[in-house]
DNA sequence: ATTCTAACA
DNA sequence: TGTTAGGA
């Protein structure tokens, strides 16, 4: 009988996600996680540690933390439908994002394979 | 040893 | 996000 644990110090979080206790302080200035203190340090329980995955997730797939925030906070409310419409809204926002980025990284190859070969043209 | 806040050559 | 200073 393997105890989960409950409670996670910064570091233990860090270790685990391969990131920075900075980073995890950072996301919580952003309001994306609310770890409890004991007296000044925090103490990361198992459903923070959750959402920091999410978290990570998130930015993962491209996503601000201002976004992730949005689903985030958005779950384990009432309408959970809600939370699945919002996210679809975001991933069309991303995925036209990643469109025009697309386009614009082929423009640029295009642009460079011109100016090639002008370049080894003369002379 | 660890973590915390604040701040920026 | 890194990093460092100065405390607890």
């Amino acid at each position: 009988m393997t105890e989960e644990k409950t409670e996670y110090s910064i570091s233990d979080l860090a270790k685990e996600f391969g990131i920075t206790s900075r980073s995890i302080r950072h996301y919580e200035d952003e309001k994306l996680i609310t770890p409890t203190r004991r007296g000044v340090h925090r103490i990361y329980n198992n459903r923070d540690r959750v959402r920091l995955q999410l978290i990570l997730r998130g930015k993962r797939l491209g996503f601000s933390l201002a976004e992730i925030k949005e689903i985030i906070d958005l779950y384990g409310m009432e309408g959970e439908e809600k939370q699945t419409k919002r996210l679809l809204e975001l991933i069309t926002v991303r995925r036209e994002s990643l469109n025009q980025q697309l386009k614009d990284i082929k423009y640029l190859l295009k642009e460079f394979d011109v100016l090639e070969a002008k370049l080894n043209a003369e002379k």
